[in-house]
DNA sequence: TTGAAAGCGCTAACAA
DNA sequence: TTGTTAGCGCTTTCAA
């Protein structure tokens, strides 16, 4: 079968330990006994097998990845970043996704723990209150999350809180004043709690009362009617939806269209996530956009940092946040001059500390 | 450090030998051996390390993915299918992204190779002529290509060549004459070719001329002024576009809508993929589209099934395209009725042949 | 039913 | 500069 390091040693007539040199340390080998050996490689084409490495107790070179699901371009996107590093550094990435399941990220990191990872780069429910991390914190592999926004745990994310305020701002600023939030159904992640914060205090420091998030279940790709009812009827609908992320804004907006609520003369809508292809809508949606690409790379940089037993920077690390405008956000003009006026004035005042 | 076999055998009285059995054959031990190697196999919280089992036998329960990008949900979705299994299956992914850059697809199959990979799914640039791919043929791993499609190979995929002229024609149904297909800039893309070819051939049996594909950027997410005037000027202009993926179709309109032509009523738009989020558009997108998660499910039942020396079925797999006619599409009406008509017929005696 | 021991492919003392 | 040898954690004969 695959030729080991015994078959090129024979073949270059030297021992397994020569061979092992003049691959890992060719500076400590006769150049002349360098130049047979590796004829020998190259003639019987042999690769060095890493589990004999590994297992010697060696570095594997083998970081885990762990993803709520592929489906949102968001984590794509992260991955993307984390792939483009490791192949440079010659590092190999073993992915497993848990479709925001408990039991399925445990079983992630437990698999990933028992193949001897060098590190851990994962995104999870809720990182707060996390028994797993709390082992991985006692006993290793070492991680970083990412997206999870917390203070106590190693991560890279945007300050959610602080994001979500300034959309919702932003919001007020247009003269909006029944502004509703829209979240996923799987809305118990540590983000979606954070967002919702910062609505709330966006809306209450422009002396609005903040009403709590509507869950949606967005892959049903259909507005229940229910939900719909929600957003149109009566005096008192909402003018402008904060939707929890970018997805859900498409979808709502599709709901919307086809209730005949024009977007955003009827109805202005905000999302989050910023995609790329969200941009592309008609009208374009406005939306708080996450540097996913910047986030997977600086989570590797943190963890290769922290591996390396020299990493000096914050435990959680918090990356900009941006917000796009965007077609689907008017301007209201039938809000009381005072109060538009005094809300633009806060809006303008605080748009202007955003990266 | 992580407890070995050997502190379990110590923990519970027993050889080494006794504690693999207890974990790998356990009819084989006494029972109430049996439960004393469990508790100390609890006590420790011992997992046995794979790599162990994996440099002793052959079985690294590892599979290797090569895919081009993330960026692309069509290979997130076969992504997302294949781990679904994956992970029912008690399989590890190792996965790598290739940029479709050739060089970097040969390191990534030699990696995977020198990692010992049960097998490989993938997804070249070109399958028809790859050096690395007959290499695998001829010493292994196994493996199953995903969207390359190709007669050659294992492989799943759609019918290219067919789906594109079963979208074609019905682009000509519609009464279109001047038909435009446009391709990303990667195009040299077996796929690419085969769409192409699906393009002319519904062309030509039509009486129609085909044009050679125009190339466009699509990741500068920007229509370039040259390809726009070639889109709009003159009484020769293409009444309808062909795109070559749906990400490409979302960046065309937009430049379209930018040039203040209006889709569908100055000019029809057919994407390729099928992607949800595309559906999602005003007006939605019609689009051909490719079954990704059931591709990777697929491709993943196709591999074990080889692996376990039972594999039965074709070479080449052949999953359903799907023609989804959607908003981007308007029926030409100052065709001369003669000509329209029979187009009219000829789609649709064409479109009952579809899946 | 259990244990002793060999060995998977490799690295790293230690010797020569 | 090179070789010998002892493991890394595990499975699997072969004996007991």
């Amino acid at each position: 079968m695959t030729p080991t390091i015994k078959d090129v040693a024979a073949h270059a007539g030297f021992s397994i330990a020569t061979v092992s040199r003049a691959i890992n340390a060719p500076h400590t080998v006769n150049p002349v006994t360098l130049a047979r050996v590796r004829e020998a490689i190259d003639a019987l084409k042999f690769r060095p097998n890493p589990l004999g490495r590994q297992l010697r107790g060696e570095r594997t070179r083998l970081i885990g990845v762990v993803l709520p699901t592929l489906a949102n371009p968001v984590f794509a996107e992260c991955l993307q970043g984390i792939d483009e590093l490791a192949a440079a550094q010659g590092f190999r990435l073993m992915l497993m996704t848990t479709q925001y399941d408990a039991e399925r990220e445990r079983h992630a990191i437990e698999t990933l723990r028992a193949q001897r990872v060098e590190g851990l780069i994962l995104t999870v429910a809720d990182a707060d209150t996390h028994p797993l991390l709390d082992e991985l914190d006692a006993d290793g592999p070492l991680y970083v999350l990412m997206h999870n926004d917390t203070k106590r745990r190693p991560s890279v994310s945007v300050d959610n809180h602080q994001a979500a305020c300034d959309g919702v701002r932003m919001l007020i600023a247009h003269g909006h004043r029944r502004i509703l939030m829209l979240a996923g159904t799987l809305a118990a992640s540590d983000r979606a709690r954070q967002r919702h914060a910062g609505y709330a205090l966006a809306m209450q420091q422009a002396g609005l009362t903040p009403a709590p998030a509507l869950e949606v279940d967005f892959n049903a790709q259909e507005l229940a009617p229910s939900v719909l009812a929600h957003l149109t009827s009566g005096p008192a609908r909402p003018t402008a939806l904060f939707c929890s992320n970018d997805l859900l804004a498409m979808v709502v907006m599709r709901g919307l269209r086809r209730a005949r609520l024009r977007v955003p003369q009827d109805m202005s809508i905000l999302g989050f996530d910023g995609l790329a292809m969200s941009e592309l809508l008609a009208p374009p949606l406005a939306s708080i956009g996450t540097p996913n690409r910047d986030i997977g790379c600086e989570a590797w940089q943190c963890l290769m940092a922290r591996i390396g037993g020299q990493y000096a920077g914050p435990l959680a690390n918090t990356l900009p946040h941006t917000l796009r405008t965007g077609g689907t956000i008017a301007a209201i003009a039938h809000a009381p001059l005072g109060a538009r006026g005094s809300a633009i004035d806060r809006g303008l005042e605080l748009g202007g500390a955003l990266s």
